[in-house]
RNA sequence: GGAGGGUUGUCCGAACUGGUCAAGGAACUCGUCUUGAAAACGAGCGCCCGCAAGGGCUUGUGGGUUCGAGUCCCACACCCUCCGCCA
């Protein structure tokens, strides 16, 4: 959520910046109601204020009057119209407040100042590693050789849920179980974090602290649970960012770095009939996230690094990858500044993305409620919160399979799995 | 699912039958004192509106009763105890 103090304060700074994501028409829009309806609000305030203020005095009096056994009944008849009044105006403002408070929460994150303008068009290779090249003979999809090795049974899955919600079997079922655990091994051993195991649902405040409610959930790209108020998760970022929801930190305890393993959920509504072959789209999956929360002048360099630590998981897995900045257009809804990590799949000729990693900065923990008080008798600020995958498994799964085939027919597993998996490779 | 108890500020914790500023303490900040510190003492220590003076709000959340609600009523959330059911 946008502040609305520097909305007020500075509404040609935040109408520019909203602009970048490219439709600034509506997000123009957004800004004078929002700024309209302000000042109708601070207006109302005030003439709340001042008869709350007769009334307090008057009932002070009221007080001292019965306590002397004096009658009161003259100002008691004039405080039941004031109670009236102010009922009235309460309630109006109550309405405007919840009004600013929807037009805010539909409002996305403003980019960063770094973020190219444009669409996906617009998005940029900041760097690459490895080399996306194709073995000498045909490479195949992963569903031809994930269904010849029985590593994934995609149509038994749709048997008992539906589409996309694959089964994974035999070596492909301990294949996802040994990447779980050792990418939770790195990320906890080698770069910091503290592991977590977060419930897979979560109630509306939660999806309201980290940006999915209204949007994500209105666009119905949750999955619900209407009897009990809850959602499914669709990332671990959610259950993981909200676990400091409404919380003072002391400032020493930042930076908080969590890695946490859950299932994924997603309805992927918009998205019926795009990518749908094999593993590339799927409506439940496994990731391993990573999620920081940092004071606000770190925010920047924690990205930088949160990103090195995903990557750090295909280098060692030995996938050619690339990593995308992502233009302001092509930006999450509450993200400042996006890095995607796309891995080489020669199968499907494609590079696919495994990895978002986003500087959220104040914007959920605004939402959430989320503050640090940066040093003694200070006042409490908001704290920056990141998140990025490390990372997610099918397009993993989908890069390791097409990447480590040969031309047997076998699949080769990565040196840093074997330990894990107690193979160097599947074969028929 | 049933019964009972609970939720007060950064933390702890009080407030009789509704009528002062939500007592007091701890922590923290600034100041006085001190060679320095501790102790002691004083002030501050949540949010909103306002240039300011000042005013308003804040006892889990949302309603209601009342001139006036931490206090009374209703609903909901969460925590604890017990019963039932159950991996």
């Amino acid at each position: 959520m946008l502040d609305l103090k520097r909305i007020r304060q500075e509404p040609g700074a935040v109408r520019d910046e909203l602009a970048r994501r490219g439709n600034r028409e509506a997000t123009d829009a957004a800004v004078d109601r929002v700024l309209s309806l302000d000042e109708e609000r601070r207006a109302l305030i005030g003439e709340g204020d001042a008869l709350k203020a007769r009334r307090n005095a008057v009932s002070q009096e009221v007080g001292e009057r019965k306590r002397r056994g004096d009658a009161a009944d003259d100002v008691i008849v004039e405080m039941r119209a004031v109670a009236e009044r102010i009922k009235a105006v309460d309630a109006r403002l109550r309405e405007i407040e919840a009004e600013i408070e929807d037009v805010l929460l539909h409002t996305p994150n403003a980019p960063d100042a770094g973020v190219p303008v444009g669409g996906e068009e617009a998005n940029v290779v900041v760097r690459s590693w490895g080399e996306p090249c194709s073995p000498d003979f045909e490479p195949r999809p992963h569903w031809e050789i994930g269904a010849e090795l029985g590593l994934f049974d995609l149509p038994a899955g749709a048997k008992v849920a539906g589409s996309g919600f694959p089964v994974f079997t035999g070596w492909g079922a301990r294949l996802q179980r040994a990447l779980v655990s050792w990418m939770l091994d790195l990320h906890r051993e080698n770069h910091g974090y503290t592991e977590a195991i977060p419930p897979f649902v979560v109630n509306q405040a939660s999806m309201l602290g980290t940006g999915q409610y209204p949007k994500f959930v209105e666009e119905g790209d949750a999955y619900e649970i209407p009897a009990d108020g809850l959602y499914l998760v669709p990332t671990a970022e959610v259950p993981v960012t909200n676990l400091l929801r409404d919380e003072l930190l002391d400032a020493v305890r930042l930076p908080v770095a969590y890695v946490a393993y859950s299932p994924c959920f997603r309805r992927e509504a918009g998205a019926a009939g795009k990518d749908t072959r094999g593993l590339l789209r799927l409506h439940q999956f496994d990731k391993v996230e990573l999620v920081r929360f940092e004071r606000p002048e770190h925010s920047s360099e924690a990205l930088e690094l949160l990103t090195r630590h995903a990557e750090r998981v295909l280098q060692l897995l030995g996938l050619p990858y690339r990593v995308v900045l992502l233009a302001a257009g092509d930006l999450g809804f509450s993200s400042s500044r996006t890095y995607d990590l796309e891995v080489w799949a020669p199968g499907v000729g494609r590079w696919l993305e495994v990895s978002s990693c986003s500087n959220c900065r104040d914007f959920q923990a605004r939402r959430a409620n989320i503050r640090f008080r940066p040093a003694p008798g200070e006042k409490p600020e908001f704290v920056h919160t990141l998140n990025g995958s490390g990372v997610a498994l099918p397009r993993t799964t989908i890069a390791l399979i097409e990447n480590g085939q040969q031309a047997d027919g076998s699949v080769v597993v990565p040196e840093v799995l074997r330990p894990y998996l107690g193979v160097e490779r599947f074969t028929p």
